[in-house]
RNA sequence: GGCCCCGUCGUCUAGCGGUUAGGAUCCAUGGUUUUCAUCCAUGUUACAGGAGUUCAAUUCUCCUCGGGGUCACCA
C-alpha cells in the first residue's frame, strides 16, 4: 500500500508551495488506494503554534483535501525518539559531544579562514575520557567518513553524494534532549509506514543525512520524489509579497478551490496537452514520475483563466451559495438565474462577480461622464420617454425577451437604429456603457425599478 | 565558497536521435455580440552558448555561462 504524507512545521499558514506538495502526495495516495497522512513537525518548541496547525487544517477543509487517520504531532513522541537515541548510543552508533557552542563557533571560523568546509571535527567521536563538568552534551550520529551515498529519486534520478563532501557527525539530539529534524523525520516516516515521500527539492541535500539515520537504525529507505521549487517572477524563492500568501487568501480573492487545485497540479506536472483536470481526473492521472525536473515560476495569468473557466461552468445554485461569502445574498431573488447567467461569463473571480451583481442590483447614484456625453444625448430623451410609456402600459414584462420586444417596437415606430435606444438605456440603468444585455438587466431589476432609473437618469442628465 | 539540482515561446508545458519544434495562457488582429465579457478564427514569440558522438542532434557526452537549493543544538 502506498502511504504518503504531508509534514509541515507549524510556523505559519499554508502557502501554495506546501499545498502543491500536499496535493501531489494526496493524489498519489488516493490513486493507489493508499493513505495520505498528516504529521506536524513541531519539535522546535520556540517556533510553532497551534494556530498554524489550525490554519493548515482550515485550508485543507476549504480545498476538500482530507488526511487519513489521526494527526501525528512530533512534540508528543519524545519517548519514541529517546528510545532510538538510547539504542544508537548503546550500539555505539552515536555519542555524546561536550563541545561548547563557543568552541564550535571558533572551529567554524578557523575553517572558514582556511577556506575549508565547515564541519564538526569529530572531537568526541571516540572519546573515552572523563566528561567535562557542567556541560550538557548533544548527541551526534557517527556518520560514515567516506564512501558514496546514493539517493534514488523518482524525479531527479539517481543523485550521488560523497560522504566526505557533505557529512559530518551531525547532531541528532540537542543538549536539552530534544531530537533534531533529520533524525525524527527518518524515524517517523519509518514508524508511520510512509513508503513514498513527495517533498520539495530543498530537501534533496538533507536526504543523505536521513539515509544515514535509516541505515544506522536498519530501516527500509522509502521512495523519494523531490519536487522542484516554485519561484517568483524574478526567479527567486517565493516570498510573502509575491504569492507565498496564505492559501485562504485565495478564497478571499474569489478563487474557487478546484481552480487553485487545477492550477497547482499543472505547475510542475503535466499529462500531455491536457489543461483542465477535475479532482477525479487528477486522482486518476497524476503520477510523480511525470513531475518536471525544473523549477517553475508563479504567475496568476493561468490561475485567473482557470478560475473564470470553473465559474462559467458552475451551476447557478452553487454560485449563489458561494457568493454569500462575498456579501451577496441572492437566495430569495426571483430572477437570480437570469442574473447569474448574465454575469458568470464576465467574472474572473467570485469577488468580481459579487461586485457586478451588486452594481446591477443597486440604483446608480452617478453616471459616467464620458458615457453620458457619448450615448445620452438630447435626442435620447424622447426615445427613453417613449419606451418608458410603453413599459408603463405593459402588463406582463418578466423575461428579457419581453423587454426586448418593447425596445423593438420603439425602434420600429420611431424608425431609429437599435443603438439609439440601447446605449442611452444602458447609461440610464447602469450609469455606464458596459455590462450585460440591457434586456437582461431590465428583467432582473423589474419594471418599476427600470422606470425609476429611466426617470432618474433623465432628471440628472437633461 | 564546497556539494547538489536545473536550463524549450514572457509564463505553464509537450517532446524522450529524423517534427513545418505541438498545446495552453498572455498579447495583437478579425468575426459574433446594439456595448462589455464570453465564444470562434488568425497571428507574433522558444530549444542559453560552445565543443564533441552520430549519416542526423532540442533530444546523448563534456565544458562554459546563467538560475536555484543546501551547508545549524531551524524544519
Amino acid at each position: 500500500m502506498v502511504v504518503t504524507r504531508f509534514a509541515p512545521s507549524p510556523t505559519g499558514y499554508l502557502h501554495i508551495g506546501g499545498l502543491r506538495t500536499a496535493l501531489f502526495s494526496y493524489l498519489w495516495a488516493k490513486q493507489n488506494n493508499g493513505r495520505f497522512v498528516l504529521r506536524i513537525e513541531d519539535t522546535d518548541k520556540k517556533r510553532n503554534s497551534q494556530e498554524a496547525t489550525d490554519a493548515i487544517l482550515k485550508a485543507f477543509q476549504w480545498l476538500g483535501l482530507k488526511h487519513d487517520g489521526e494527526i501525528t504531532y512530533q512534540s508528543q513522541r519524545d519517548e519514541i525518539y529517546a528510545k532510538y537515541i538510547k539504542q544508537l548510543l548503546e550500539q555505539d552508533k552515536a555519542y555524546k559531544c561536550y563541545m561548547t557552542k563557543e568552541e564550535l563557533t571558533e572551529l567554524r571560523e578557523t575553517q572558514m579562514a582556511n577556506k575549508e568546509r565547515t564541519m564538526y571535527n569529530g572531537k568526541y567521536r571516540d572519546f573515552d575520557g572523563v566528561a567535562p563538568e557542567g556541560i550538557e552534551p548533544v548527541i551526534r550520529i557517527k556518520a560514515p567518513l567516506s564512501g558514496e551515498i546514493l539517493v534514488r529519486d523518482g524525479v531527479k534520478g539517481d543523485v550521488s553524494f560523497q560522504a566526505q563532501d557533505i557529512l559530518d557527525d551531525f547532531v541528532i539530539a540537542r543538549s536539552d534532549g530534544a531530537p533534531t529534524y533529520n533524525f525524527v523525520v527518518a524515524i517517523d516516516d519509518y514508524l508511520m509506514g510512509i513508503n513514498e515521500v513527495i517533498r520539495g527539492d530543498d530537501h534533496l541535500s538533507n536526504t543523505p543525512k536521513q539515509i544515514v539515520i535509516y541505515e544506522a537504525l536498519g530501516f527500509e529507505i522509502p521512495k523519494f520524489y523531490h519536487v522542484p521549487m516554485i519561484h517568483n517572477s524574478k526567479g527567486k524563492k517565493l516570498s510573502k509579497r509575491d504569492g507565498a500568501t496564505d492559501v485562504m487568501a485565495y478564497k478571499e480573492m474569489g478563487y474557487k478551490p478546484e481552480a487553485l487545485l487545477n492550477f497547482l497540479v499543472r505547475l510542475g506536472w503535466s499529462h500531455g496537452d491536457q489543461e483542465i483536470f477535475n479532482m477525479a481526473e487528477m486522482q486518476e492521472l497524476f503520477n510523480p514520475k511525470d513531475i518536471n525536473k525544473s523549477a517553475s515560476i508563479y504567475n496568476t495569468e493561468k490561475l485567473d483563466w482557470l478560475n473564470a473557466h470553473y465559474i462559467k461552468n458552475s451551476s447557478n445554485n452553487e454560485l449563489a451559495e458561494l457568493l454569500t461569502d462575498y456579501d451577496l445574498v441572492l437566495t430569495s431573488h426571483d430572477k437570480k438565474e437570469i442574473l447569474l447567467d448574465a454575469i458568470k461569463d464576465r467574472a474572473k473571480n467570485l469577488q468580481e462577480m459579487a461586485d457586478m451583481a451588486k452594481e446591477i442590483l443597486s440604483t446608480p447614484t452617478s453616471y459616467d461622464k464620458k458615457a453620458v456625453k457619448k450615448a445620452f444625448k438630447d435626442e435620447s430623451i424622447p426615445i427613453l420617454n417613449t419606451f418608458g410609456a410603453k413599459l408603463s402600459n405593459s402588463e406582463s414584462c418578466h423575461l428579457p425577451t419581453d423587454y426586448h420586444s418593447l425596445m423593438q417596437e420603439v425602434v420600429d415606430e420611431m424608425k431609429i437604429g437599435f443603438g439609439k435606444i440601447g446605449m442611452p438605456l444602458r447609461v440610464a440603468l447602469l450609469g455606464k456603457m458596459t455590462g450585460p444585455g440591457i434586456d437582461v438587466v431590465m428583467a432582473v431589476i423589474g419594471k418599476d425599478e427600470t422606470m425609476q432609473r429611466i426617470a432618474n437618469a433623465i432628471a440628472a442628465n437633461s
